[in-house]
DNA sequence: GATGAATGAGTATTCATTCAT
DNA sequence: GATGAATGAATACTCATTCAT
């Protein structure tokens, strides 16, 4: 099969498996909505956990964080490396909130624990102890209080998911908009909005007067 | 069927749904687990949708949260009603957190349109809104800065979401352990770490120098 | 489900693996020639596998065989033992041809190692053992000669085997008969032949001259 | 397709079918066994019936049973027929024994009834009949007694299929094993324990004292 | 001639739900 | 009111086979 026709699948089993939730979508639908054989996805990915496992790994793949370097760079003190990395979140996940929401889910629930082990060791703590480290290094400069690290990041993290927990949810609260074909991810002043609060707050709690 | 059975029911639903999500769990697991006949959750519930709605009712009507007196109180000033707040928040969502856990799961997802509307509209969005009043007086009073109300509230909420949202997510972050049996949910000093970081991080945000 | 629904599957079933092999045989098939419903074989069953042994169950229990009492029966002398047992063995295998071949089948192929152990340990070789007891009896009595009790214990249950194998090549072979409906085992002249055979064959192979 | 290839192929075949019968194993598993394309073995035998029908046609023209030339060897006692057949049984069935359960799953079912007439009207029965031949010129030489020449026949061919049904049953039968990895059928004790059993048995039943 | 890719029809199994008692 | 039995529709998955290259 071309590259191309799985990753095709890939992408429309994520915005069903978002939408819909692993176990409330059928390969039926994703094969119907991918406009593939049926077969052909048992075929090429095994099983419909095979596909999900591919998702995980073509998007850890394709959507590499740039945290780690930013940890690394001496060009940058840990105040503005503490602003890239919430410009840079912020892009990232907006642009890719189905895919986000995906993760989210598996976390919440408890089937498939290896899986769940797997993005946890090697997505979604690594990126979380990137930041820690950077503000850890603000502290030891001197540049930060001496804040909790760990939960300072939860703080940074949470927001950005809480925003993108619910599209109804967040338009209701910074839109109070019903609509429900607003899409809030795409409006520029929300993004400004949250970038303005998350530096305004984090800048409070992390700097010295 | 006794109260006390429609309960139980409800109870171990809550604890299936939250742990496989709604479509990973069949009625007649929950029949089992509750050790009750199959065909009487249907008998009294209608259906697994509707036994989800009567989880929704139930929990909405025992936990009532006491967020809309705590706005009016006129006892206390804003900021002592933020830290109210808090700990009102982590003691309620931190004991149930697999009702809350079921109900992110229905956010994230698209399904059940109406049922998700009504938990925005009549559970979340309400209490996130009672948050944003104590802000807004706050600020109205001249106690608080001008910060945005609605993303301070959404970063209250959105950092103890981020902590319920995965027990090994959280036990690695806030103790470093990879412990399977460690519930880092029923550990004191983690509430009391989560409590202070977030009245230290929001008595900055909000309170004038 | 009433015992007799339960039983009715199960002989039907019978039939069908029996004709068309455990593999060849679907369950749509046999919920089909039993009349029942499709879901309901796999709910009272549980699965293909179990219906399976549920047949070996059944018939272990229904078929029980009397060749235990025969060897300890102390009023029949050894070689009237093996006509006894040598009649009875015609009777029930030709009139339990079916499930025989089922169980020479499962022999035959190697998957379902467990089960066929099961039916190796548990009824056939019980079997095969009694009559070698049997055999066994005669030389120590000095009745029979010395010859090799397990080996004349296969000739005999071997030769009833090979006649219930296959109804063409047993109606070619002993009644040179090309007809697709004659049924050679329910002819008694044919049942009459075998016993008479296997009688002399023995007689001459166990008793002293 | 080199004749090596296809030979391979159809060794392998053998193998699997009379392993795990012929619903019971697939093409896939076949081609990956032979480390074969998939495709190809559909392409050069047309299908899997095909493929199963090339394996009689092979083994029919590769092990050509002597037995035609040893009916008419006018050098040889009709005694020394039976024994060089028991003799010849033994060898070649203890050695292509795969291939015999083949046949022998073959004719228990009702699968592919031309194959099986084939198989009993050009494979089996020929050879039965050619030993019956044998049993019935010595009946007419007066060396044998009046024997039932079918069923001594049945009985000859009979004690070795029982033998060769299960490697546990005759490894319980013969030698109290319970070991899985014993091998009886390579046991050259074992093997001239059933020739001198079968040689005894028939010379008692057929020669005049 | 040989084969990777594709597919329609099939498999066993599970599901929420209904119904007769 | 309560429940064992039953069922139609759906599930994920596998199959032998075909076909374009």
């Amino acid at each position: 099969m071309s590259a191309d026709k799985k990753e095709h699948i890939i992408l429309t089993a994520i915005d069903l498996f978002a939408t819909k939730g692993f176990e409330g979508t059928s390969i039926r639908e994703i094969a119907a909505a991918a406009n593939v054989n049926l077969a052909m996805i048992n075929y090429y990915f095994g099983s419909k956990e095979k596909l999900f496992e591919s998702i995980i790994e073509y998007k850890a793949s394709h959507s590499r964080v740039a945290l780690e370097e930013l940890v690394q760079d001496t060009s940058l003190s840990p105040i503005q490396k503490i602003d890239a990395t919430i410009d840079g979140y912020i892009d990232r996940l907006f642009g890719h909130r189905n895919f986000h929401r995906l993760i989210q889910q598996e976390l919440i629930t408890h089937t498939r624990t290896t899986l769940q082990t797997h993005i946890v060791n090697n997505i979604i703590y690594p990126n979380s102890r990137a930041i820690s480290h950077i503000i850890e290094e603000g502290i030891q400069k001197g540049d930060f209080k001496e804040v909790d690290p760990r939960l300072t990041t939860i703080t940074l993290v949470g927001t950005i998911n809480q925003i993108l927990l619910s599209t109804r949810y967040c338009s209701k609260m910074l839109s109070n908009s019903d609509d429900p074909d607003y899409n809030p991810y795409e409006d520029e002043s929300v993004k400004n909005r949250v970038r303005n609060h998350l530096k305004l707050l984090l800048h409070e709690h992390l700097l010295k007067k």
